[in-house]
DNA sequence: CTTAACTCGAACACCAATGTACGAGTTAAG
DNA sequence: CTTAACTCGTACATTGGTGTTCGAGTTAAG
């Protein structure tokens, strides 16, 4: 028991000894780190999170037993993120159709890294232990549609699930059309916004076929 | 130099001596597997690939002498496949939203399967080795948007790339939704079609902000 | 200043995947 | 039927990631 007492370094018993304050430091530094490597390339392997968290490889381990409870970490701190973020646009208030206006200017490029992580997470922890950390982000914007949909604000000739994918979907889209320079960061709001609303607006009558 | 001689068998030199049929048929059952098993699941081992081939991991690598060949004869046929099935929907024909109708009812599983392995070959091939394949399949999707948005036919308020995003996005979510259970297979294409016609319609006159 | 917490590099065991070598057995083709 | 092509299992070398151990050095905290 040499490299730290080997605790959680997730949230801390609160009978244990205290932690010293380089050690809180490092930890933050790895979830910031792992958060940012995660996002960008799924496969990264511990040595990269470490170096990139300025950090030893030893040190990431006396913090992070395994790959598994890193990812745990930093997907239970971007969840916490998000949904923070998410609130604070008002989702509830108002037209539908404004609230997810809102909610994509004010959040879409968190919600992308919030996405990106939970793929990595769904395939790496399965399915199931994704659903035990219950999520609301996810649960938010699924909430939002469906009220829309009840409000007529937004088409119900589609399933909600549909929506949401599409959602999901294209923000995940705008937000890797911008990391490879295929969108300018500057419009990619504007053109998130456009395409997501029209695709959720409801449809005008003739436009089962073509307007007969 | 005993298991076979080793060549490319992707397209046989007509020069060297023949190969027999029954090589020939391993190396199409390979194919085949390769294709099915990338595209379900990416990180798929050669071992997984000659095992649901029904073939030796040594015969696998006999025929492809490394996991980059194998890769790159499984995404040239997909190309040959995707292009022809595309081709078949006539695409340069009638009004562009209507040949974008025709080209999704007809083909958006087979185009699906072909945005996976292309994510593949992105990642283990790297980008260059891509656009050396100079795909028929992608830009020809390009070409159809191009002639809708000159015609006036889809919004011209957004770039064209990004329009060419949104099909394949909204194409692949729909597949990943079907194999997940959440869309049903026979539903799929007609939400597919609703969906994409309606983010690629030129939008109504108040659209910018809310009809004010 | 003393101590316990913390960090670090180096070295190790382990595992899974890739790719190679061999030698014996099968099978298509002439 | 003879031959060359082909297949296969086993075994091996190699690589790259994971997780652990050790021992010495550094640093926060009292």
């Amino acid at each position: 028991m040499n490299t730290t007492s080997s605790r959680g370094a997730g949230t801390r018993p609160e009978g244990a000894p205290r932690r010293r304050a380089d050690a809180e430091r490092n930890i933050a530094a790895i979830l910031d780190a792992a958060a940012g490597c995660l996002g960008r390339q799924p496969q990264v392997s511990m040595a990269d999170v470490a170096r990139a968290a300025g950090v030893g490889r030893v040190t990431l381990y006396a913090h992070f037993p395994s790959r598994e409870v890193l990812l745990e970490a930093v997907l239970d701190r971007t969840i916490a993120q998000a949904g923070a973020v998410i609130e604070q646009s008002q989702p509830d208030e108002g037209p539908a159709d404004d609230a997810l206006r809102r909610l994509l200017r004010s959040s879409w490029q968190v919600l992308d890294r919030h996405l990106r992580l939970f793929d990595v997470a769904q395939r790496e922890l399965g399915p199931a232990r994704l659903r035990e950390h219950h999520d609301p982000a996810i649960s938010r914007i699924e909430h939002l549609l469906a009220r829309g949909q009840k409000e007529k604000t937004f088409r119900t000739d589609l399933p909600l699930n549909w929506l949401v994918t599409c959602v999901y979907t294209l923000l995940h889209a705008a937000a890797d059309d911008v990391n490879n320079g295929r969108l300018a960061q500057k419009k990619a709001g504007h053109v998130l916004e456009a395409t997501i609303l029209s695709a959720l607006a409801v449809p005008p009558n003739g436009s089962q076929r073509r307007a007969g």
